[in-house]
DNA sequence: GGCTATCTGTGTATAACGTACGCAGAACAG
DNA sequence: CTGTTCTGCGTACGTTATACACAGATAGCC
């Protein structure tokens, strides 16, 4: 699959940092493949492919970046790319990961201011990085950077008195809902600009009828569903994430409750 | 981009059934696309073809489902199919919708219960058919089956008290949330198969460090994230799904109080 | 009946994609 | 200096989706 890179026949099994074998991709994602000493110097490297792949995409979309057009960026042909990665899927999941290292550090009175701005953070990061809403992930965050994020959220929670496992249900939880929201809300915004339709809720008044929609006839025709539509509108609404936002963070309020309660209580441990 | 389907040039603008142009593709998402009467006989129908699709993508995941293969499912060439569906991406639309047709009705004692029972459904069905998650999408519902299912959610909360806006939002978050916890674990289990790491906790054992991921190291030596490992864990733990869902939920009835006690207080509308 | 417009299914062609493979030359180890 | 190993490139292959033109079938109209 991948290039000779000083195969360790040699060495019987010693690791150069520690661990056995890495998933694929992993060792790339973490700085773990060697390269060979010889030979001649590389034009290139895996940062500089990254970064170029990061600005097609920023600038033209995900569908752009292909191998052909990331290799163009750098001057250099298709198959040089091949020589610093494996496949053009390692090349999406470094940008992943990439795109968690200019996420700032944030902070907060208690675990839930602490949480909330955490969570408006990565929605407002992907919001403007909106070819990470294009991916075909999301596998579970594994990137140095990718933890990191997940190590402030985590820290958040520390003094919550949940546990390990819970913690990280509550920090999946609203990774995925920040994700969704922004997906939603894109491609909402971008169907909105091309169609004839100004919004979704008109759609829907054209197409459901009352007899066997009626919940959802109610819904189109209520007027809430409507956009402002005098111009400025925002691409994306934080206030409707942060409604989302706030009724999860009630509902985790309810568990530490239930939690903090139990421990001056009787229960024992907390199913998993 | 279409082929002619008798032009309505002759008469004026006289819809069939109501509306100005659907959104393309939405229009045969809703019956609405005419058929010339004159010509030969269709040897095949969109139904035909979207079940032949579901058959491919249910037994070889939707990575097979290329318009070749469905073609030759069927005994057709490739653009025989171009007669009945514009392009791949209206299929993946037509298959969407699908998917909800198979879906039950559900019930509950008071909107918790009822709520909760739809999103368990919702899950499930996207765990039994996870071509789903591999989707493109996901832009908002708009077919006949699928807004039927977002119906029976809506009246799921007719008697909240809640507005419109407000029950939407709150179904498109827990609709969100199925499908993600449900990728999530998906993405989980197929790493899980192939990769010499058992779970997702042992790759970060091996790659995270105590110092710069203080948390997240707690979490994975916790032992709390490992698998069972014992043999049969389920590929889909319907219980974690619970865990994020009674949080939601949570957050929902802290949302409806506060509505309910708004009513008999002073506060008059809120905002969206 | 025949004429004509229209639709069906097919074959061919195109542009783009990811990537396997082999080669010329560069840089280092001995 | 020689051999090994790496770089970058050119070429080639297989697979996509889909545009287009053509032969044959069907229906409406005379």
């Amino acid at each position: 699959m991948r290039q000779p890179v000083t195969t360790s026949s040699d060495t019987p099994a010693a690791e150069p940092t520690d661990g056995p074998a890495l998933p694929p991709g992993l060792d790339l994602l973490w700085g773990r493949r060697e390269r060979g000493r010889t030979g001649p110097k590389p034009g290139l490297s895996v940062d500089a492919i990254v970064d170029a792949a990061i600005r097609v995409a920023d600038a033209e979309g995900l569908d752009a970046v292909s191998m052909k057009r990331v290799a163009a960026e750098l001057g250099f042909t298709t198959m040089a790319l091949y020589r610093y990665v494996d496949s053009k899927d390692e090349l999406l999941a470094m940008m992943w990961n990439a795109s968690a290292l200019g996420l700032p550090t944030v902070t907060g009175k208690g675990w839930r201011e602490w949480l909330g701005n955490w969570a408006q953070v990565q929605f407002v990061g992907v919001c403007r990085r909106t070819w990470i809403l294009q991916m075909p992930m999301s596998r579970p965050p594994a990137g140095p950077a990718s933890l990191a994020w997940v190590e402030q959220a985590l820290q958040a929670l520390s003094d919550s008195g949940l546990s390990e496992a819970e913690k990280m249900g509550v920090v999946g939880l609203i990774s995925a809902y920040a994700l969704s929201e922004a997906r939603m809300q894109y491609e909402e915004a971008r169907s909105r600009t091309d169609a004839p339709y100004a919004d979704y809720a008109a759609v829907l008044r054209d197409v459901v009828d009352q007899r066997t929609y009626p919940a959802l006839h109610r819904a189109a025709w209520s007027g809430e569903l409507d956009e402002p539509a005098d111009g400025e509108r925002p691409a994306f609404d934080i206030d409707q994430f942060r409604f989302g936002l706030e009724r999860i963070l009630d509902g985790v309020q309810v568990l530490i409750d239930a939690r903090s309660s139990e421990s001056s209580g009787a229960r024992p441990g907390p199913a998993s």
